[in-house]
DNA sequence: CAAGTACTTTAGAATAATTCCAAAGATGAA
DNA sequence: TTCATCTTTGGAATTATTCTAAAGTACTTG
C-alpha cells in the first residue's frame, strides 16, 4: 500500500456538502481510482456493489451537486447518454459511436485557433471537442 | 421571386426515400429557408401550421432517415436536448447555455491541429467543437 | 451529550424525449 | 388496376431524469 485514503469527509465539507455515507460512498468509488467515465446507473451499480444502501435519485442528485461543486464535470455525446466525468482539467474526448465508449486525450497537444468571439452579451464558458470515430 | 422551388419529390428519390405527403412537406419546412437548427417538437409544430396532418413519430422516422441520409446532421449538446441541423457542411456551434440556442460559426477559419490519432480499431467520422457561452 | 433544525435520502410518482407496435393508408412496379 | 411493399399513425412502451413528501441523519447550540 502507497498511500492513505483521503478524507473525503473533509473534501466534501470543503465543497459545502455534508459527508453523509451515500455521498462518501459515491466520493470514494469516483475518486478513488484513476479517471473514469460513468453513468448514473453504472455508478449506483457500482456503489450497491459495495453494500452500501443507495437509491438512484441520491445518484442523480449527487452527480448534479459534484459537478456544480467543480468536481465532476458532463459530457453529453448522443441522445440520451451523459456521462460523468471524474477528470475535471482540460481535455478532450473520443467517442466510439459504436459502442458509447469514452476516451479522453489530453488538451495541451491540441492547438485550436481562430475561434470566432462569442455571440453579444455572452462570455466563454467553455469549448468541448469530441472526436467521433467508429470501428 | 427568384427562383422555382426545389423538387423535393426528386431529392428525396435520390436518397431512396418516397416521396410522401408528409416527407415532402417536412423537406420543404426543413430546406426552403436558409440553415435551421429543430427540435422534433419545434418541427412538428410548424409542419402542423402548415395545415398538413404528420404525427410526432412521422417527424422522428423522418429525421432519423433524413439524418442517416447525409441530409441532416444531428447535434446533441445537453441532457434531453438535441438539434437536428440542416447545415451539414463543415462548421461548429456556439451553444448558449441559459437558452439553449445554438449558433453556427464557419469552421474555415478555426484551426484544429495536434488532434491525436484516433483509438486503433477506429476511423475518424467527425470531429464536434462545440463552444459553450453564457449570457 | 440532548434537542432541535436544517439538510438528505428514499420509494415511487411524474415528466420528457424517443421508440415501438400493429393496424390502416399510400406508393409504385407490373 | 392490382398487389406487394413501404409509410403513417395513435397510443402504449421505454428510458433517462426529476419531483414529492415522508422518514432519517448531520450539525449546531446549550
Ligand atoms: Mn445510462
Ligand atoms: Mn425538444
Ligand atoms: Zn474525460
Ligand atoms: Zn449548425
Amino acid at each position: 500500500m502507497t498511500g492513505t485514503s483521503p478524507d473525503y469527509a473533509a473534501h466534501l465539507r470543503d465543497v459545502g456538502l455534508r459527508p453523509t455515507r451515500q455521498r462518501v460512498a459515491l466520493a470514494r468509488v469516483l475518486f478513488g481510482s484513476g479517471h473514469r467515465h460513468v453513468t448514473a446507473e453504472s455508478l449506483h451499480a457500482e456503489v450497491k456493489a459495495t453494500r452500501i444502501p443507495v437509491a438512484l435519485a441520491t445518484v442523480y442528485n449527487t452527480l448534479n451537486q459534484f459537478r456544480d461543486a467543480g468536481l465532476l464535470r458532463e459530457v453529453v455525446v448522443a441522445p440520451g447518454r451523459s456521462y460523468f466525468d471524474t477528470n475535471t482539467g482540460h481535455h478532450h474526448h473520443f467517442f466510439v459511436e459504436d459502442d458509447g465508449e469514452l476516451h479522453d486525450f489530453p488538451s495541451d497537444k491540441v492547438t485550436i485557433e481562430g475561434l470566432p468571439s462569442p455571440p453579444k452579451g455572452t462570455r466563454l464558458s467553455r469549448v468541448d471537442v469530441v472526436v467521433r470515430v467508429r470501428r
